[in-house]
DNA sequence: CTGTTAGCGCATTCAG
DNA sequence: CTGAATGCGCTAACAG
């Protein structure tokens, strides 16, 4: 069903339908009822691909997650969607998978759209590739990195300081005389590194030898991962009197190791994790955890983004602070 | 940058171009060397709006959820993606909201971008309204709703045997002698519904009287909802013994409460979820939870839209068995 | 092997 | 107030 085939049997030209459709002024009350009618009885909508091809424009916002099933990057498209659908645009989500190949790939993707603006959820969109890609595919669109900054003209970016917020956890470890403190990662992303690196200016800044330094690397981000580099730690480190993980996740799975190994935690143990996520307040004890605003990041990003569909485009950084939630596991 | 331009500065015509683009055989390796210089000089990448045009063909899949925040769901649709993606489609994934009225409208939306399928995640989905607008809006197109049916010629569906899941449940906790089981909702779906049902059926099936049927509602879909109703239900039967829930998370919610309470879990209480999530392996003692197969009925989704999209679009119905994973809270 | 032409469905001139 | 003509960027049929 197209404009013409509703125009021939209104006995009108295309144009008209056209008009009806847009509700455009200086139509007849008469032949815009008889239009109508026509458009609802026949279901009509207009083809997006058409009516983009004309309009030169698509009213299409692209968000690209690494991984949907991440729970923090579902939970803050979810509020970057809302926020955007309400203002007149079409949303749509993708996962791109971990590969630094994929994700350049789906900006790609987005290009052939011609989406008019993205939203790259994650440090991990921090990567010369997608950089290049962007460059190369997407110039002149209004990029906003959730977590993240890559230095280019049309790129935004909305950070939280991890690295200062993982100092404080250090600090309130410390606080409850804890001294000897190892850290997990649970997976290479800039954001994760910028948390190590919190940590070990944290330590280093109580004086700290570099030899105090334990860090570790989870094998997967999982429960299971969480749980077994904890019991490596043990096992390494009997005496280890906190952890710091990088996500509330492993530090789940690190909380259920210690409770086996018959740690007392948080009195032998303390342990903090990262996110605010619901896996803290399921946790017994609940778990310590490094709150680093996603919701906040998620509007500001939305925001950002709508100023540049909007407006002209322009390169903005911002920056927001994370805030330690403490609960019953340090 | 259009093949015209292309065409232009290459001394060729536009069609030639795009036979390049299409890798269409039947051009002179020396003409197809130059516009491919071009090609990549210019980033050139056509536009999708312009192809789908002309070729009457999208390759688009549109995959609506209620909530992109819901776990289950995401992973589902991980799952779905990854599959048809491997196959050369482009997978939307958008959030519709709860509302009835907006998930008709998202129907009406993939219409406009002319997709050439649809996922449905949820049985939140199996409304008349939805139905209606599948039948104005979609009424050619493959559907497959992932836990959910509507009977339209043109929409599939894969579900599991929540109902008998849940007797099996009932049946569980009766033979370790608990006879006082109280059941709780955390939303209003059919799938939900189903699952009452199951209990009542299960309960029914043991000789329970009609009033030994407690059924409870929580006022959220979250760990607090789950907290709350269960410290209701002990408020009002001290004397329960079982309680299952519709959904793992409200269900760990349920332990806390209980623990709360002093309750020995399982040995005076014993509680069960629905899902197999990582919710029930966090909590402790780890939830006992029925698996509704949430792997298998997303491959099964996406091979019948898969056949869908080859083929000639059906009907088709299918159901997978759910099964429990008995762990520590039983 | 390549160019010309037409048309996908729509919005927007410009006439009338 | 309405219609005819044009073009958005692309592919395909038909010539040559």
């Amino acid at each position: 069903m197209t404009i013409y085939d509703i125009a021939r049997e209104a006995g009108v030209a295309a144009s008209t339908v056209s008009r009806v459709i847009n509700n455009k002024p200086g139509i007849k009350a008469e032949t815009r009822r008889k239009v109508q009618n026509l458009l609802k009885k026949y279901n009509y909508t207009p083809n997006a691909a058409a009516r983009g091809l004309v309009m030169q424009s698509s009213r299409l916002v692209g968000i690209l997650i690494v991984d949907i099933r991440v729970t923090h990057h579902t939970n803050s498209a979810f509020l970057i969607e809302k926020e955007l659908t309400k203002r007149g645009y079409c949303c749509i989500i993708m996962g791109t998978g971990a590969e630094d190949e994929q994700k350049a790939r789906y900006i790609e993707i987005l290009e052939q759209r011609r989406v008019e603006g993205v939203i790259l959820m994650g440090s991990m969109f921090m990567t010369e590739k997608v950089k290049e890609s962007i460059k190369r595919h997407l110039p002149e669109v209004p990029v906003v990195i959730v977590n993240g900054y890559l230095d280019l003209p049309n790129v935004s970016g909305v950070i939280v300081d991890e690295d200062s917020g993982m100092e404080q956890c250090v600090d309130l470890l410390w606080s409850k005389n804890k001294r000897k403190i190892a850290f997990v990662l649970d997976s290479s992303s800039p954001s994760n590194y910028k948390k190590r690196q919190g940590y070990c200016d944290g330590m280093r800044k109580h004086g700290a030898p570099e030899d105090a330094l334990w860090l570790y690397e989870s094998e997967e981000s999982s429960l299971q991962g969480g749980y077994d580099t904890t019991m490596r730690i043990i096992r390494e480190h009997p005496d280890v009197e906190g952890i710091i993980y990088s996500i509330d996740l492993i530090a789940v799975g690190g909380v259920h190791a210690a409770q086996d190994m018959g740690y007392q935690v948080p009195e032998q143990l303390g342990l903090i994790g990262v996110n605010n996520s619901i896996y803290g307040e399921i946790c017994k004890p609940k778990l310590t955890t490094l709150d680093n605003k996603l919701h906040e990041l998620s509007e500001s990003a939305a925001g950002i983004l709508w100023e540049g569909l909007e407006g002209t485009v322009k390169s903005k950084k911002m920056m927001l602070f994370s805030k330690i939630i403490e609960r019953e596991s340090t």
